[in-house]
DNA sequence: TGGCCACATGTGGTCGGACCATAGTAGGCA
DNA sequence: TGCCTACTATGGTCCGACCACATGTGGCCA
């Protein structure tokens, strides 16, 4: 009878009694008592163990950005758990851009920690695009809203030369006439992101990018059926300039102006 | 014996031909290029066939709110990889807020599609402040450049009455004194979300949402330590209802300076 | 000796089959 | 008629195996 509610492994969740299985048999007697959990918070989903223990790990900086992971071989017989339930875990965490997964062998391969959350939020938010529960509307609203706030910021503080640099760069990259409007919107992106990083508030960077990625298809899409794209792409370089040298100029309202006209033109565009 | 396909051996199952990976490096694309699902496109991770059909069904409008997904082993079958797989796609969505898995029988069990980003991106976000990627300073700033910007919106607009009501309802509800401070802090969560949906963008709200979300044990943590609890959820009463009447007075400006004042005070008790 | 190639190793990815817990539902029995 | 028990379909977990990939390592040959 594997379902033997050993080691105590009752839980009460959700209002009903959730026996599980205690580790059963194989021989994790020495872990028993494990880190901390006798009683208090065992019993849970198998795959949510893995999930708290590795959110610990994270909070208590036992584990940080570039360390590997154990193998999943390793984590389940750590556990006490199958592999495809750490495998679940695991996946869940590369979802949330905190883990990234690669075959193979040596440094680069297995499970490491990154820290990714703009393509995990991103490719959420396209999802919850593509059911029809976020407008894009509101996704171009909340940019224009970010966006100022970010570049009126960034006019009134003093930046790095590397990141004022690194906008400039993509400024001057975009003046390339040959560039595929692909290329051309990936670097528009860049652009934008880069200069609203210069307001030095990672949060809002993070989710900004996130939008942006998010309807990336969207753009390119609606772009890729535009008649006047080189018109539209001589336009856009002007735009991308003023705004810039207001930022550059420290003018934080006409930076901020510029951006929304910016991008509510670009957005009235593609309707 | 489980049948061990040889690499680059085709294999028939339920009608359809299979070909198991390592054919990628021998002829591939070749082989018709048919959207029908039940040919397996070599070169694609089995799991994001599953995802990718899904997203399309979403887009297109064939998949909403409330509808369920066939079973894993339907699924399994019908894009003719395993259930392994199968449950790698799903739990993908459902880490992302997309579907909800839930077992036994009937209309409410199975794996259905909900739209909840809001836990979705603040279990993400949470994980991120947990690896020290995102500061709290830096999530308590864009808290405020939202929520001023909702409340300048919502001051400036007319409302449905259900939504100012579900408010007050909130504001009534904190007065109780004898409110645990974890569930007057669940209150005023809620009361700032209910708040600043009057803005009518549902991207900010559900990314104000997830911030919260995100901190809310950094919160109760600290409250719980905080010696006089009493004093300052007084204080944060009187500051919620200067702030309601302001937005119900439509006055914008002074809404938006008293959110501020709000919640910098409110971080700043926590330090 | 030096460079190259084949094999050993360890990783995640996939597979298929099995069993369990759960929650509705249909059918049997009183 | 009403209750209770099987039945069924669902996701959750487990196991053991194999595959594709990337790297390291050793031996072989020039």
């Amino acid at each position: 009878m594997p379902s033997a509610p050993a080691a105590g492994a009752a839980v009460v969740r959700d209002g009903a009694a959730v026996v599980h299985r205690g580790a059963d048999a194989s021989g994790k007697m020495d872990t028993m008592p494990s880190t901390d959990s006798l009683v208090p918070r065992t019993g849970e989903r198998a795959h949510d163990v893995v999930l708290a223990h590795i959110e610990t790990e994270l909070r208590e900086g036992r584990l940080s950005v570039g360390d590997r992971l154990p193998g999943e071989r390793a984590l389940a017989e750590q556990f006490g758990i199958s592999r495809a339930s750490v495998r679940d875990a695991i996946r869940t965490l590369e979802v949330m851009g905190v883990v990234r997964s690669a075959t193979g062998s040596g440094p680069k391969s297995g499970t490491v920690v990154v820290s990714d959350p703009t393509s995990a939020l991103g490719q959420a938010l396209r999802l919850h695009v593509a059911s029809r529960h976020l407008p894009v509307a509101d996704i171009v609203q909340a940019r224009i809203m970010m966006e100022t706030w970010c570049l009126s910021r960034a006019a009134g503080s003093t930046w790095e030369p590397a990141a004022i640099d690194e906008a400039r760069a993509l400024l001057d990259a975009m003046d390339d006439p040959s560039l595929p409007s692909k290329a051309f919107t990936a670097l528009d992106a860049q652009f934008h992101v880069a200069l609203s990083a210069l307001a030095g508030n990672s949060v809002v960077s993070t989710m900004m990018e996130s939008l942006r990625e998010s309807t990336r298809g969207y753009v390119d899409e609606a772009v890729a059926t535009l008649g006047n794209w080189d018109e539209i792409a001589a336009d856009l370089r002007l735009q991308h300039r003023a705004i810039f040298e207001a930022v550059e100029a420290h003018d934080g309202e006409r930076a901020a102006r510029l951006v929304r006209e910016h991008i509510e033109w670009f957005y009235a565009q593609t309707l």
